[in-house]
RNA sequence: AACCCCGUGGUGUAAUGGUAACACAACGGUUUUUGGUAUCGUUAUUCAAGGUUCGAAUCCUUGCGGGGUUGCCA
């Protein structure tokens, strides 16, 4: 396999700050981490984080770097082993592997506990006895400044004793609170002494019931950072005014290390719900049947769906890292998809919606020839297949028409039309059933035709077929994107923008025979349609289901259209 | 409204004071036994105004536009 994909990375502005960290020796390696909560799956924004902070590590490999992962798991209300799982299946999946250093922010909740300790000691912490309410009154507003608390001053003698109080489970859920001793009236409301510890009599994924006080992300991340020696701690755009609070404990703490925030825009592609929250909304509404449906932009979403993880990387190098806050043409991603795909998926003929075509003028019923296919014309080496041809074929519904428009060059009544890998055939009658819907086609075709083209006229196509006699059945799933309009989560209510036809399912599909023991998580193009792959869910070998990973381009469409 | 960040073709990015480049999309050709693939062409003087400079997308000023922030979520 060519390198040429890993070494092609191109700079930005991230990547360039740590080249020059490590060329100043401010740094002798760099040490990036993938800082996911566990409380839910992992969606296409995740993949940029992923290849970005993974990527890093895997670029600066030479040098000893190497990228976390580690589960911001400091809020026991929302989060479970579930999703860790899941996490790192993905991960995984993508391409990419943290080696031994699997981390937790739970980890570190001792260590946390004795700095918060150590700031209170230090005069820069206290508990206060407001509520949720009075402190965000307090706190003041984005003009207005805020208010010290009347427990601000209280000595650190009594914070101590009322934190430890805390910790041994002396007071209810919200009933008091540990916050940093910083400025009430700051510009930057996260300096107005944010709160870094609160009361949760909840459960812990991994601490069990050994706490109920719980550090807040502020408090927690950045010295998660340092304690694992984090260089570069990489982030998106919202926690940007977070920064100074983060370099504010880094600088008020004895941590072992100086880890450094940067922050990028987040992935935003079109027609595309990524937010977390209405992910959930569309799992729990039933708008789709679980985090791993292909019409979500979850990455078991996306695997079930067929994307194959190679195309998502590309995409993700493609579009860039920047503190620009734009919105990405899906189309970008459609086109990475194909072009992974056309490279390595094996063709074969599928009719999704089929009408018998007889050929009157074959040789007899028990006629048979075999028809040589090309497996992938992009790649020799996968060598060619055979099909049987008898006087009975598939074909698909659409590449008939009774009355054609102008362009059309499939087949209709009197027209020509080549057998991919076959003979050309020619219609001469319609059949059609009493309700007047076509059943059948009678054709004849040319015997001069086979491995060269009719004399003394153009057949300008080649469609589709497969075997009446040796066919296989099998159900399609036909995805489309998931929404109608380019930004569904800027609609008032995105389920109004839900893709009706998001999912079209196919129950008496065709397939040449060679599919009956098509394998998972393999890429087929179906010629002329799009690339497929059994569904990784529901397929069974006694009844075959396939899900369209992406159809194939279609300019006939577009022509059509207009 | 206060603070922070960001403005380069339709979209996403590159150009690190010296000829505005690449990809996607769209449109139009060529090739083709997949209306696929491949291939060729067309589409911006860089938000605006002023300033510095021999020279500005890049540096400065002001304005305009977009995004983020008022959880004991992350």
């Amino acid at each position: 396999m060519s390198e040429s994909s890993n070494t092609n990375q191109s700079s930005d502005f991230i990547r360039e700050i740590i080249r020059e960290d490590l060329e100043t020796g401010k740094h002798i390696t760099s040490v990036t981490r993938f800082p996911p909560e566990p409380n839910g799956y992992l969606h296409l924004g995740h993949a940029k984080s992923i290849c970005l902070n993974f990527g890093i590590a895997e670029e600066n490999s030479a040098k000893g770097a190497r990228c976390h992962l580690r589960f911001d798991d400091t809020n026991p209300t929302k989060e479970e082993t579930e999703y860790v799982e899941s996490i790192k299946e993905d991960i995984r999946w993508l391409g990419f592997d943290w080696g031994d250093h699997l981390y937790f922010a739970s980890d570190n909740f001792e260590q946390l506990y004795e700095w918060a300790l150590f700031l209170i000691n230090e005069g820069k912490a206290y508990v206060d006895d407001l509520s949720a309410d009075q402190i965000r009154v307090y706190r003041g507003t984005l003009t207005e400044p805020g208010k010290d608390s009347p427990f601000r001053d209280r000595s650190i003698n009594e914070s101590l004793e009322l934190f430890e109080k805390m910790r041994i489970g002396d007071f209810k859920d919200g009933e008091k609170v540990l916050r940093a001793k910083i400025d009430m009236t700051h510009p930057n409301i996260n300096l107005r002494d944010p709160v870094i510890y609160r009361i949760l009599h909840a459960e812990h994924h991994r601490t069990g019931n050994d706490w109920c006080v719980y550090p807040s992300y502020d408090f927690a991340h950045g010295q998660c950072d340092a304690i694992e020696a984090i260089t570069h701690s990489i982030c998106t755009l919202e926690f940007e005014q977070h920064r100074p609070l983060y370099e504010w404990f880094i600088d008020n703490l004895p941590v072992p290390h100086q880890p450094r925030q940067i922050e990028f825009s987040k992935l935003q592609p079109t027609f595309t719900l990524m937010s977390k929250r209405r992910l959930i909304q569309m799992v729990e509404e039933g708008h789709v049947d679980g985090w791993d449906d292909p019409r979500m932009s979850t990455l078991s979403g996306m695997r079930r769906r067929g994307y194959p993880p190679e195309a998502l990387r590309t995409f993700c190098k493609m579009v860039g890292v920047t503190k620009f806050s734009g919105i990405t043409d899906i189309a970008m991603m459609e086109h990475s998809i194909r072009e992974q795909l056309n490279r390595e998926a094996l063709r074969r003929m599928v009719v999704l919606d089929p009408i018998k075509v007889t050929i009157t003028n074959w040789p007899g019923n028990d006629h048979q020839e075999i028809m040589k296919a090309v497996n992938n014309p992009e790649d020799d080496s996968l060598g060619t297949r055979e099909i049987p041809l008898s006087g009975t074929v598939y074909i698909e519904r659409d590449d008939f028409m009774v009355d054609p428009p102008k362009k059309y060059y499939r087949l209709s009544p009197g027209s020509e039309v080549r057998l991919r890998y076959s003979y050309c055939i020619l219609c001469d009658e319609v059949i059609k059933d009493s309700e007047g819907s076509i059943i059948e086609l009678k054709c004849t075709y040319d015997p001069l035709t086979l491995g060269k083209n009719p004399e003394g006229r153009k057949v300008r196509a080649a469609i589709h077929w497969v075997p009446f006699k040796e066919a296989v059945s099998a159900e399609i799933r036909l995805y489309e994107r998931s929404f109608t309009v380019e930004e569904p989560g800027a609609e008032d209510d995105w389920r109004t923008a839900l893709n009706p036809e998001a999912l079209t399912v196919l129950e008496n599909s065709k397939l040449e025979p060679h599919l009956a023991d098509a394998s998972e998580g393999t890429s087929y193009q179906f010629e002329r349609k799009g690339y497929f792959c059994i569904d990784s869910k529901n397929s069974t070998q006694e009844s075959l289901i396939f899900n369209r990973t992406i159809a194939l381009r279609d300019s006939w469409a577009k022509i059509n259209k207009k």
